[in-house]
RNA sequence: GCGGACGUGGCGAAAUUGGUAGACGCAAGGGACUUAAAAUCCCUCGGCCUUGGCCAUGCGGGUUCGAGUCCCGCCGUCCGCACCA
């Protein structure tokens, strides 16, 4: 006896263990196919998932159903981010052992993945924190090493004064640490690092071939990364402060040299200190610069000051001129050479400079069909294009060629031995600096000898595992203050030595971890070459878009320096990018102005608006903006409160179907009622067409009447358009074509007047069912199976092929054309599809209403587009 | 400040990429079934007038037989970067 309605909470954890049983998603048993990779962001096992990872998932679900059904050998893996700094701040609160409390995590999220039904290979299953994933990340850092990837140096490091950690340049947002938020101290400390900058070329180039990423995400790593084409310029001191006798700026603007007025310096240049530990007002200055905050309104704010030191420089092109050298507040150490010359009438900073202090401003580029003698500066600084004036012998030049033979001059003049200038090519992009003094993150394989230096930990000893009996009732790093983990022997004279106790920033375990995943339990290496050959680049890689520059491009750096050190030949590792919106919900606030939760209150809707009242006494509370979901507003929905309620699918469905993809996605209770209700309705149309629908595997009858045929067009029609959306990525337009298509079989049931019907119609029904079926498997894969064994279908729809559309059905033969006269709709017509335009037109002139529009003017034009459109020109 | 995206009914959106604007859904209103409720089904649903029209895709221009889509100028919202020489 079929029920009328469909249990989901009978069918899903059934139709999970089925395809569970039978290793429907297990990569690798179809060598023979093409593969598709398609992948996720992971998870941070923070405790429970949220319904940001349920559209992340189910996109990616939907994504590797269907090329699964499409013949391909899919891989589709999930695993754990799961070092980093909350389970540490657990272990100080909770007293649980980071790995306790993280695995547990790991241990809850897995059931709730699973209870979404994802089409995951579980037997590819990785968490980061475990050492046989970190054994490998430990020889990937010892191999680059090898390969002159990493370095360690001495240098003013991003300071976290309340995780008590280093933070790398893209770790900190306006001054301020990622995760927690605290105001970033500069610090000296020695440090490993990753040089990414080796890859600056190539990681900007690479980016012109990633036509499957969006472009925002494209223009963003151009920008962080930074290139700029300019020219190092030396400038000689009149009197030099003790070794030094020049001062080396860097300039994009060199055909502005006869424009300036003077050179700055960055507070922190080594000649700005050399000369304050003789003056102590310029030491005061240095100072007080340190102490302006790096805020974005501190920086807007800030006014430009700078200090005269007194020193001068001689122009280059010109022994006699003179310019002063200011030490100034805006000139940043770590970009160039942290000295500057100043233009002011051709910069905007340098302007604002040089009003303040007085230092002139004179025009040397002047726009085409402008008198030069005309030419003055007033508050705006002039960047644009033009020619050369009052600059000797770069006059009448263009800006390309005056910074062409400034460069070439340059390049050519000699000072104290070497050549005055020489072009060179900046970055913004700073190398990575990886170390992170806590303990839940991998160990830094290297053991520090007084005599040998820095040493690797052999292959042989990796991994380097973390020591299980640490403590951390007080703040700075466990693995430090540990009594034994970190005396040993050097590995290469004997003697005693001491383990790096610092361990890697979290971002190098998720930069990687995709490749891992080709070959999850190979012990001797990260993954094989085969592997990694097999399955990378990833072609569809799903996430964030908060990730564009920081795991992005870590991760584009890993796989080339990976490549360069022996692992696979990857260069660029996701061949596809897509970035979901959020989800986000309404926000609600009671009377005294705190947050109250969705599971709260109850919504009442009527004319005058909707209202929102407390369910435990009633009283009415503020609805208000829509926002991201987040525990602080209280505005979340929990993933499992809504499976319990409405089951897998129908969350599933909500996510992919109210929004494109790509933006953000309103959670409401109406929204997930409305799937709710479009998968109940999925099995009760199911079971009607299976009421006239022939058996399954019914010979397709010779001939078609008219409604068979209707409906053999819908179907495919519908099959073409929704594959085309997937494939697309556009699951909101996809469920919409199934939902039209689910209105049309309604229809076309109610034409049945009497049972059985026709052949012809019951192969028409058969078809249509088991089309729609599997086109709404990838979305909501429980009812699909549960439909799919209603009709009789054999197997299971996880593995049956994806519907193909005939074009001879896609294609209609008669079509309705609009007629326009002038521009204006006024009538339609029916015509054959391949009708010629003289029958076209005789049929769009004889319409009453086109005459009418027409007022009885002679026809000027007429234009027909196939298949579109009529346009009547009067 | 620089760079980018976006702006369509009460709401989320669609529009074959220059060719019938509003598919599909949510909300709302009306009706059927029911003792009642739930569930389900049917109808209406951008605005204005009298059938038939007119006006409507942030605002103002332009190109075109034809513009939500392309171009120019405004207005607004969101995102990214940020004293980058």
């Amino acid at each position: 006896m079929r029920a009328d309605r469909y249990n989901f909470a009978a069918a899903e954890p059934k139709w999970q263990q089925t395809w569970e049983q039978n290793q429907v998603f297990t990569t690798g048993s179809r060598e023979d196919r093409q593969k598709y990779y398609v992948l996720e962001m992971f998870p941070y096992p923070s405790g429970r998932i949220h319904m940001g990872h349920v559209r992340n998932y189910s996109m990616g679900d939907v994504i590797a159903r269907f090329m699964r059904a499409k013949g391909y050998d899919v891989l589709h893996p999930m695993g754990w981010d799961a070092f980093g700094l909350p389970a540490e701040n657990a272990a100080m609160q909770g007293k649980k052992h980071p790995a306790e409390w993280t695995y547990a995590n790991i241990a809850t999220m897995r059931g709730q993945l699973k209870a979404l039904g994802l089409s995951l290979d579980w037997s590819r299953e990785i968490a980061t924190c475990d050492p046989a994933y970190y054994k490998h990340q430990q020889k990937l850092f010892l191999d680059f090493l090898r390969a002159g990837v990493v370095d360690r140096k001495q240098s003013k490091v991003n300071w976290d004064p309340v995780d008590q950690t280093v933070l790398a340049n893209e770790q900190v947002i306006d001054g301020r640490g990622w995760r927690s938020g605290a105001l970033v101290e500069q610090r000296d400390l020695t440090q490993w690092f990753l040089r990414i900058t080796k890859y600056s070329d190539e990681l900007l180039s690479g980016l012109d071939s990633l036509d499957r990423w969006p472009e925002k995400v494209r223009l963003m790593q151009r920008n962080w990364i930074g290139r700029s084409e300019g020219l190092l310029a030396r400038f000689a001191l009149d009197t030099p402060v003790g070794e030094a006798r020049e001062i080396e700026v860097f300039t994009t603007r060199p055909d502005t040299l006869f424009g300036a007025k003077f050179v700055a310096l960055a507070p922190d240049h080594p000649l700005s200190h050399k000369v304050a530990e003789k003056d102590p007002l310029l030491a005061a200055f240095i100072e007080e610069c340190h102490k302006g905050g790096t805020s974005t309104a501190d920086i807007e704010t800030a006014e430009k000051k700078g200090y005269d030191t007194g020193l001068t420089v001689a122009h280059p092109f010109d022994p006699e001129w003179r310019l002063p050298v200011y030490v100034a507040n805006f000139i940043l150490m770590d970009y160039g050479t942290g000295a500057i010359f100043g233009c002011p009438a051709h910069d905007q900073r340098d302007l604002d400079f040089a009003r303040k202090y007085h230092l002139g401003a004179t025009p040397v580029v002047c726009p085409e069909g402008v008198d030069p003698g005309t030419l003055v500066i007033g508050d705006e600084a002039f960047d644009g294009e033009g020619r050369l004036v009052n600059s000797r012998f770069l006059d009448g030049m263009t800006i390309a060629e005056a910074k062409e033979e400034v460069a070439r001059r340059l390049e050519t003049t000699d000072l104290f031995g070497r050549p005055q200038g020489a072009r060179k090519v900046n970055y913004k992009l700073r190398d990575w600096g990886v170390s992170r003094q806590r303990y839940w993150g991998c160990p830094i394989p290297i053991i520090h000898c007084e005599s040998c230096g820095p040493v690797p930990v052999p292959d042989a000893d990796l991994p380097v595992t973390l020591p299980e009996d640490v403590s951390f009732d007080q703040p700075g790093n466990p693995l430090d203050r540990h009594p034994s983990w970190k005396h040993v022997a050097c590995p290469c004279c004997g003697k005693p030595a001491r383990r790096e106790t610092d361990t890697m920033d979290t971002f190098v375990d998720s930069s990687w971890y995709y490749a891992r995943f080709t070959d999850p339990k190979n012990t001797a290496e990260p993954a094989s070459h085969a592997a990694l050959s097999r399955w990378l680049p990833v072609d569809q890689y799903i996430g964030g878009i908060e990730h564009a520059i920081l795991h992005l491009l870590y991760s584009r750096f890993f796989a080339r320096a990976m490549r360069d050190s022996g692992h696979g030949d990857v260069s660029e590792p996701f061949a596809g990018l897509f970035t979901q919106g959020m989800v986000v919900h309404e926000t609600y606030r009671a009377a005294d102005g705190a947050w109250v939760s969705p599971a709260e209150i109850r919504i009442e809707g009527g004319e005058g608006g909707r209202r929102a009242y407390l369910l435990s006494d009633g009283t009415e509370v503020a609805i208000g903006s829509i926002e991201k979901m987040s525990k602080s507003k209280k505005n979340t929905v929990d993933p499992d409160d809504i499976v319990a309620t409405y089951g897998a699918d129908t969350a599933r469905l909500f996510v992919l179907s109210d929004s494109p993809p790509d933006r953000d996605v309103i959670w409401s209770d109406e929204g997930a009622q409305g799937a709710w209700r479009f998968v109940q309705r999925l099995w009760r149309i199911t079971g009607e067409l299976g009421r006239v629908a022939a058996p399954g595997g019914a010979a397709a009858p010779a001939e078609f009447g008219p409604a068979a045929l209707d409906l053999r067009k819908a179907t495919h029609r519908t099959v073409a358009a929704v594959s085309e959306n997937i494939e697309r990525l556009r699951f909101n337009s996809a469920i919409a074509r199934i939902r039209e298509f689910v209105n049309e079989l309604t229809s076309a049931l109610d034409a049945v007047t009497e049972t059985p019907v026709n052949a012809d119609l019951a192969f028409a029904f058969r078809e249509a069912a088991e089309a729609l079926i599997r086109l709404v498997a990838p979305m909501t894969p429980h009812v699909a199976e549960e439909c799919w064994a209603d009709l009789g279908c054999a197997g299971l729809v996880a593995t049956a092929p994806w519907p193909v559309a005939d074009p001879a059905l896609v294609a209609q033969d008669l079509i309705t054309l609009p007629v326009q006269v002038n521009g204006k709709k006024r009538a339609e017509i029916l015509v054959a599809h391949d009708a010629d335009e003289a029958s076209v037109r005789a049929e769009a002139l004889k319409q009453e209403a086109v005459q009418r529009a027409m007022e009885g003017k002679p026809l000027k034009k007429f234009i027909l587009v196939p298949k579109r459109i009529v346009n009547v020109v009067v």
